[in-house]
DNA sequence: CTATTAGATGTTTTT
DNA sequence: CATCTAATAG
C-alpha cells in the first residue's frame, strides 16, 4: 500500500492505527486503549481486507454483543461501498449467536434434534430448581445452595473449564460441603437437557469447541473462512480461546482486539490473561498499540490514568491527547442518595439547557438497585429515559410464560415449559401441572402432546378448565415450521386471559405480549424466533418515563457492564462509595482490580463532561422501610492524588433547596364511591 | 392441593 | 424489596 496516497478507508487514521488496519501478519494484537479509535481501526481493517480481494463471507467477526457486530459490519460495508466494493456478506455476532449458527449446521454431529431450543439463564435455573427439588434439596433445613446460585456454579465450571472441586473452592467456597450432591445434580441437568433436546448457553460454546477441533467438521468449518477477527478480546474465556485457536490453527488468519485495562467479566470466567498472553499462545504474532486518545478531554484522562495507575499488574499504557482544556471533572458529594438524585437531575438539565442533548449525556452505576431513586425523580421530573442493564424484558414473568408456550409448541419434550406454562392456570400448583402432564403423555416417559387435551382438562379444577382448553388447543394447532408471526398471534390470544387473570396489572402485561407479535416477524421459524429473543434479549422496555418513540430525545441509565464500548457527552457515575465500587461482595485482590477497571471503563466513556457522586449516607433497603443507613466512604479508587485532579463539590453545595412538587394542577380525589361498587 | 400469609433471608455484573 | 419457606385457611 502507498503511504503517500492512502486508500479512502485509510484516510481519517492516524499512523499507528493504519499499520495495525494494513498488517499482514497471520496473528495480528492490537492493544487499543479507551477512545483510541478502536472501532474505526477495525473497520478500517475490514475494509482493507475486502479490498485486497478477500471475500465477504470468508471473514468472520466475533464481537462481544450484537449491537457491536451490527455497528462494524455496516461500517465495514459502508466504507467499502464508497470505495466501490460491492457484493458478500460478512459473517458477525456474538460468540453464542455464531455457535448456535454452527450447531444448526451440525446439528446431527452433536446429536440434537431438529428445532433444538436453547435455555436462556431463567430456564436453565428453573430446570436445575425442578432437580434441586426432586433430589430432596428444597426443604431440608440445612442451607443448601438456590437455582441461581447453582447455575452460577455450574456455568462457571464449565466457562473455567476447571474442575467442581476447584470452583468451588475458589469461587463458592460456603457450597464446599455440598461437592457430591452438586456433581449429582450438574450430571442429571446434563442428562435433563438431552432428553428434552435443549442446549443452554454453556453447551453453545462447548459444541462449537468440539466442532471447531473436530479432524474432519473443524477443518472444514476453518476452510471456510479466511479471516477470523475477535473484538474485546480482553473479555474472552478459555474455551472461546479454544474455538479461535481451533481455528487459527487449520489456516485462519487472526486478528484480536482489546485492552486489558478494560476486562471486566472475570465472573464469567473471562481472564485478561488470554489478551496477555496472547503473543506466546500464537507464535509470530505481531502486537500493535494504540494509545492516542480521541475521545477524552485532557482533564477526564489525567483521572482515568490516574486511577489505572493504581493497578500494579497492568500494562503502563498512558493515554494521552492533544486536545487542551475541557471542565475539570466534577466529584460531587451530596448528602445522601435522595440528593444525589436531585444533583444529577439538576446537572442534566443545565447540561441541556446549554444545547445538550438527553442522549448525550448517561448516567452509570455498578448495579441497576443504584438507579432506584433517580428513576423514581426522574419520572418526577418528566425527563424521559432509558435503562439498559439490570431487569430484562425476557425475565418479566409473563414474557417467559409466553416464551414457554412458543417453545412447548416447536418442542413438546421441554417439560420445563410445559410446567411452567400449566401453572399460569388458576389453581394449578407444581402437584397438578405434574398430573396433567403425566395425562398428556402418550406413553409412560413419553412426549406430552396437547392433542390429548380430554384426559388432561380432567385433571384441572373447573375454573381453570376454559382457559386450560384453550391454550391446549392453541399449541395442538401449531406446527413447528409455521409462519412465527402467526402462531405467535394464536399463543398469545390463547395465553392472554390466563396472564391477565393471573397478575394484578394483567392488562398492561396483555400489552406487553401483543409486542412480542410484531418481533416474530422477522424470524423464519418459532424455534429461531425464541433463540433470537435468547441471544438478543430486547433490554427492558418497562423501563420508559414516558411512552417511548425512538425518534424522542431520552436520558440514558446504564450498568457500567452495558456502557461498554459507548461513549456519551457528559457521563455521571452515581453511588462511588466503597462496598458497591468496589461491591463488596468481590473485595478479594483479584476481584478488586477487576473493579477498578469496571471504574476506569466508567470514567472513560466521557468525552467532555464527568462527575462522580459520592453520597455521604445510602440506605441499605431500597426505600421506606426503614431508616437503616451506612456511612459513605468513597470509593477506594478514588485515592487522594485522584481527588487532587478533581473539582470538589461539598454537601452543603451539592444539595438543592428541598424539593417544591408543582401543584399547580393536582387533584386528589375525596370521593369513596369505590366502597360501594 | 392451592392460596395466602407471616417471617426470614439474601443481595452484581451478562451471553 | 423479592423470593423462599413454613404454617394455616379454604
Amino acid at each position: 500500500m502507498d503511504a503517500n496516497a492512502p486508500a479512502p478507508w485509510l484516510e481519517h487514521l492516524n499512523g499507528e492505527q493504519r499499520t495495525a488496519a494494513c498488517e499482514s501478519a497471520p496473528a495480528l494484537l492490537i492493544l487499543a486503549g479507551a477512545g483510541t479509535g478502536k472501532t474505526t481501526t477495525l473497520t478500517a481493517r475490514v475494509a482493507d481486507l475486502l479490498a485486497r480481494g478477500v471475500q465477504a463471507e470468508r471473514i468472520l467477526l466475533l464481537t462481544f454483543t450484537r449491537r457491536a457486530a451490527r455497528e462494524l459490519v455496516e461500517r465495514a460495508r459502508a466504507s467499502a461501498e464508497r470505495a466501490g466494493w460491492a457484493g458478500g456478506r460478512i459473517l458477525g455476532g456474538t460468540f453464542h449467536s455464531i455457535a448456535h449458527r454452527m450447531a444448526r449446521a451440525h446439528r446431527a454431529a452433536l446429536g440434537l434434534p431438529e428445532g433444538f431450543g436453547v435455555l436462556d439463564a431463567g430456564d436453565a435455573a428453573d430446570l436445575l430448581a425442578m432437580i434441586r427439588e426432586e433430589l430432596g434439596h428444597a426443604g431440608e433445613g440445612r442451607r443448601f445452595p438456590r437455582a441461581p446460585t447453582l447455575l452460577d456454579i455450574y456455568s462457571r465450571t464449565v466457562n473455567s473449564q476447571l474442575a467442581l472441586d476447584d470452583v468451588l473452592a475458589s469461587s463458592f467456597p460456603w457450597c464446599e460441603g455440598h461437592r457430591e450432591a452438586l456433581a449429582l445434580i450438574f450430571r442429571e441437568y446434563g442428562a435433563r437437557k438431552r432428553r428434552m433436546g435443549v442446549i443452554d448457553l454453556d453447551d453453545l460454546l462447548l459444541g462449537w469447541r468440539a466442532l471447531a477441533r473436530d479432524e474432519v467438521i473443524g477443518r472444514a468449518m476453518a476452510a471456510s473462512f479466511d479471516h477470523v477477527l475477535v473484538d474485546e478480546y480482553q473479555d474472552v474465556n478459555g474455551l472461546q480461546v479454544d474455538v479461535v485457536a481451533a481455528l487459527h490453527g487449520a489456516g485462519c488468519a487472526l486478528t484480536a482486539v482489546g485492552d486489558d485495562m478494560q476486562a471486566i467479566y472475570g465472573f464469567r470466567a473471562a481472564s485478561a490473561r488470554y489478551i496477555l498472553e496472547f503473543p506466546s499462545a500464537f507464535p509470530g504474532a505481531v502486537v500493535r498499540r494504540l494509545e492516542r486518545n480521541y475521545r477524552s478531554t485532557a482533564p477526564i484522562l489525567a483521572v482515568a490514568n490516574a486511577v489505572a495507575a493504581q493497578d500494579a499488574a497492568a500494562h503502563a499504557k498512558t493515554l494521552w491527547t492533544d486536545r487542551d482544556g475541557g471542565s475539570p471533572v466534577e466529584l460531587v458529594e451530596p448528602r445522601d442518595e435522595v440528593a444525589q438524585a436531585h444533583a444529577v437531575c439538576e446537572r442534566v438539565l443545565e447540561s441541556r439547557e446549554q444545547g445538550m442533548e438527553l442522549k448525550e449525556q448517561a448516567v452509570l452505576f455498578r448495579t441497576g438497585h443504584d438507579a432506584d431513586l433517580l428513576e423514581l425523580e426522574l419520572a418526577r421530573r418528566d425527563i424521559p429515559f432509558v435503562k439498559y442493564g439490570g431487569l430484562r424484558y425476557l425475565d418479566a414473568a409473563h414474557v417467559k410464560d409466553l416464551v414457554a408456550a412458543l417453545r412447548v409448541a416447536c418442542n413438546p419434550a421441554d417439560e420445563v415449559s410445559w410446567f411452567r406454562l400449566l401453572q399460569l392456570l388458576e389453581g394449578v400448583g407444581p402437584v397438578r401441572a405434574r398430573r396433567v402432564l403425566e395425562a398428556l403423555r402418550p406413553e409412560p416417559g413419553g412426549a406430552p402432546d396437547a392433542a390429548l387435551a380430554p384426559a388432561a382438562l380432567a385433571q384441572l379444577p373447573a375454573a381453570a378448565r376454559t382457559h386450560g382448553a384453550a391454550i391446549l388447543a392453541a399449541l395442538a394447532a401449531t406446527r413447528p415450521d409455521e409462519e412465527p408471526a402467526a402462531a405467535t398471534e394464536r399463543l398469545v390470544a390463547a395465553v392472554a386471559p390466563a396472564v391477565a387473570l393471573r397478575y394484578p396489572d394483567g392488562a398492561v402485561r396483555v400489552g406487553d405480549l401483543d409486542q412480542l407479535v410484531g418481533g416474530a416477524r422477522g424470524a423464519r421459524t418459532i424455534a429461531e424466533f425464541v433463540t433470537e429473543l435468547v441471544l438478543d434479549a430486547p433490554s427492558s422496555s418497562a423501563a420508559f418515563a414516558v411512552p417511548p418513540h425512538l425518534d424522542e430525545d431520552f436520558l440514558v441509565l446504564s450498568t457500567v457492564h452495558s456502557a461498554k464500548g459507548l461513549e456519551w457527552e457528559a457521563v455521571h457515575i452515581i453511588c462511588a462509595y466503597d462496598g458497591n465500587f468496589p461491591a463488596d461482595m468481590n473485595a478479594d485482590d483479584d476481584g478488586v482490580d477487576e473493579e477498578r477497571r469496571l471504574f476506569y471503563v466508567a470514567l472513560t466513556r466521557a468525552r467532555r463532561r464527568l462527575h462522580v457522586y459520592v453520597p455521604a449516607r445510602f440506605y441499605h433497603r431500597a426505600r421506606g422501610v426503614d431508616d437503616a443507613h451506612g456511612l459513605g466512604q468513597a470509593s477506594r479508587f478514588l485515592a487522594p492524588d485522584v481527588v487532587a485532579l478533581m473539582a470538589r463539590t461539598r454537601p452543603s453545595e451539592a444539595d438543592p433547596p428541598a424539593p417544591v412538587p408543582a401543584m399547580g394542577d393536582r387533584r386528589v380525589a375525596i370521593s369513596a364511591d369505590e366502597l360501594f361498587v
